[in-house]
DNA sequence: AGGGCGCGTCACAGTTTTATGACACAACCC
DNA sequence: GGGTTGTGTCATAAAACTGTGACGCGCCCT
């Protein structure tokens, strides 16, 4: 059975509760928040596969709390709201969630809906990505260049997808510790480059004058096709 | 739901109108031609957000297409070829397709190889700025001058990036020595004045008469674009 | 015109940042 | 248990960056 990390985000201490249990039992890895803010502090460091978001929150709402993501991420998202609130469906759909749910909603129900948009996500993700002669499958978790399968480690992975997931922007270390690794760390380390020089050893062809991940002296490392 | 305006470019009738009648159905607007000649005869007036293009063709084939639509814009290209010719795959990303795609080929494959490689292009086209021949891309940190890249060093773009955030305004030196350095640095110095020389003759087509950081005496300096 | 002052310019050595390879330890797999 | 692989840390080398201060010029004021 497939096994999604979900993110729940409800304001509603009981409901927040039964939907855990009820999504835990259909196997999903469930974190949860009571608000927006924390949801989105945390985000980053779960990385989760789907968010699901009740649209009335205190502070910033569901619907802002997917605007937000959708600007980070291409994380799937449900909205959960009440019934028959209709303006609320346009609207949430234009902030660009997945789907939408309306409460109360029976557990298979939106197991279902979790399972159809993590497949659509999938179909839409998963296919290889090219950048030059190198190919980046990331529903096969599978790199090669030039046609030639090559062994990435899992951190390795993590790094390689989280700076492809950015295309020519800068990512700084603290952020890349925090993305791939459990920001458990301590701030200052070379972690980071160690890991880069190990990437860069098997996907570039040349690791001294690397095509694919640059080095931003002073801010960090930039993944820019050739 | 997102829509693109695409460019078709397929000899054989009866796949053309398949294709364009499936995408159409996923709702992009579709223009095709039958040869390359034609499509790049009228890819300027009608300005695609991306290109499909059939590998063989007769005339110009797709690879020399892609080839030259690269020389004039940055237009996300799709190849489209018959199975299983490898040779191409190479030849066709050297030209500098952004992705592949073998016929015969799902519609919705299609379609999700298709926004995958215009998400691609969107986010590595964002948060750039331009004041007449100067670019600057926050995201990427990549300033360019009439297309031709600059390299700045860590300080001295952290300098133009402070002066560039408030245009028109007159920035002093202390305020600079706070925004940019640790302020824990002499008051009294020639740093800031070392430095906005080292950007000017980096940025300034004409360092000594600059028209983009302004000496204003006894105050600072201001960023205004010409 | 003369003086005062603010600014531009420059070279370079000390400092900071990154690359690289070695190594130790943990996790994992027979 | 013995070997293999993955990962974090460190030492060192190499490269790049930057502060500094002296000097000269030109602007501005009287």
């Amino acid at each position: 059975m497939r096994v999604a990390g979900i993110l729940l985000v409800e304001d509603d201490p009981s409901v927040r509760t039964a939907l855990e249990l009820a999504l835990a039992r259909q196997g999903h890895s469930v974190t949860s928040y009571a608000t927006g803010e924390e949801a989105l502090d945390h985000i980053r460091s779960r990385r989760p596969e789907i968010a699901i978001l009740d649209v009335m929150l205190p502070g910033i709402d569901g619907v802002e709390v997917c605007r937000r993501i959708r600007k980070l991420d291409q994380l799937p998202v449900i909205l959960l709201t009440a019934r028959g609130d209709d303006l609320d469906v346009v609207v949430g759909l234009e902030a660009g969630a997945d789907d939408y749910v309306v409460k109360p909603v029976e557990p298979r129900v939106l197991d279902a809906r979790i399972r159809a948009v993590l497949r659509r996500a999938e179909s839409a993700a998963s296919d290889r990505i090219t950048f030059g002669e190198l190919m980046i499958d990331r529903g096969a978790l599978k790199v090669a260049l030039a046609g030639k399968e090559i062994h990435l480690t899992p951190t390795e992975l993590r790094l390689l997808l989280e700076l492809v997931r950015h295309p020519g922007q800068v990512l700084n270390r603290r952020y890349l510790l925090r993305a791939v690794w459990d920001h458990t760390h301590v701030a200052d380390s070379r972690l980071v480059d160690a890991c880069v020089q190990r990437v860069r050893a098997k996907i570039e062809p040349r690791p001294a004058e690397p095509v694919f991940i640059h080095t931003v002296r002073g801010f960090g490392y930039r993944f820019s096709p050739p």
